[in-house]
DNA sequence: AGGCCGTTGTATCATTTGATACATGATTGC
DNA sequence: GCAATCATGTATCAAATGATACAACGGCCT
């Protein structure tokens, strides 16, 4: 199994470190640190990921895919695209205790331009808008405004989880996004 | 002047290492190098804040205040909250290409728990939010429509800034905003 | 003038860091 | 059964890290 696989043992490590990183932060915990807390050792870490930019850059890829299947997946599973964003809403709050954190970080190592964070900068600016444009689509009149609902939508999202990660509680999260989609449900509805 | 002073040099080292950090990020920012940037020494730096946790608590502490300080201002400057939070949406558009990646930066270690950003995870649930309701209030029926409304509006000014930072173009991020206060103000005028 | 205190430069400490060399199990294919 | 390849453990390297000891400069007050 050569060192790029996908499989195990490497998408093992891999998992595990993404799960250490969320818990912890990337910003203090070194290759040995984060071998010690997965089980491993900085030996393998560095065999199966070539190097900690490398293991960095395997972590946003991950995280990457993982949510953009996840965003797909709601927004395929519902015509209504309010029905669909409260879906992928569940699914983000539920993780966010976990995973906000570690995707705020990389987000803002993104924003500074380190390159292992290259990825989710064109994932979060494209993919997902996409995504949820073609979902307003089904109810708005003109694209521009899908485009315009998607853009609002999307920072609606982030901001509210970011609330979430910092220590607000579900339910005020909740009601924030509930009264927003109603907002915006009645505005279509007008239109 | 003792080292726990708040005048200069130490105000001023403060001012350039917040700088410094706003453009290179934290991650990979060690004393050396930061003190090499800002054009100054460890051996400084250690001196005027102690640590490299104090120094960051310094940074948290300091920009913290500054926003702060800027929220209020605008809401006091306007008796229309919706003028007010434009105002203070320019003011955040305008620093975020510098400022935006720390900020984030610094929400995740604070998401993390890390002690010397406790203080940055205060006032962000707290300050801002009590700011943002008492500008609501004026132009809403209930306290709650008011604490709602203030809730939706800053995860929505995150959200805008989350993306401005991450490459969106400030055209986009200006006009999200603005169909945001559309639509606010359309609720608030049908109530 | 002289002492005092805030400030800075030089040099250095013990640790920790990312990474690798070398050797050794473990598993699979023939 | 054996060889080849993947996987892992031990030991170690040079460099970088946060922090500090020691000495020296400079302005201010008396």
């Amino acid at each position: 199994m050569p060192p790029g696989d996908s499989s195990s043992p490497r998408a093992e490590l891999l998992a595990r470190a993404i799960d250490y990183y969320a818990r912890h932060g990337v910003l203090d915990t070194s290759m040995r640190t984060l071998a010690a807390g997965i089980g491993t050792s900085n030996r393998m870490l560095n065999y199966h990921f070539g190097s900690r930019e490398d293991l960095l850059a395997a972590v946003v890829e991950a995280v990457c895919e993982a949510e953009g299947d996840a965003i797909r997946g709601y927004l395929e599973a519902s015509q209504d695209p309010f029905e669909a964003g409260l879906a992928y809403w569940e699914h983000v709050a539920a993780t966010a205790e976990v995973f906000a954190p570690l995707f705020y970080e990389l987000s803002a190592h993104a924003m500074y331009g380190k390159p292992y964070a290259a990825r989710l900068r064109d994932v979060l600016v494209s993919a997902w808008l996409d995504a949820f444009t073609t979902g307003f689509r089904r109810v708005t009149g003109t694209p521009d405004e899908a485009w315009q609902l998607a853009h609002l939508s999307l920072a609606v999202g982030r901001g509210v989880l970011f609330d979430l990660a910092l220590g607000g509680d579900r339910a005020t999260a909740d009601a924030t996004i509930a009264a927003y989609t109603a907002m915006v449900r009645q505005q279509v509805e007008n239109a």
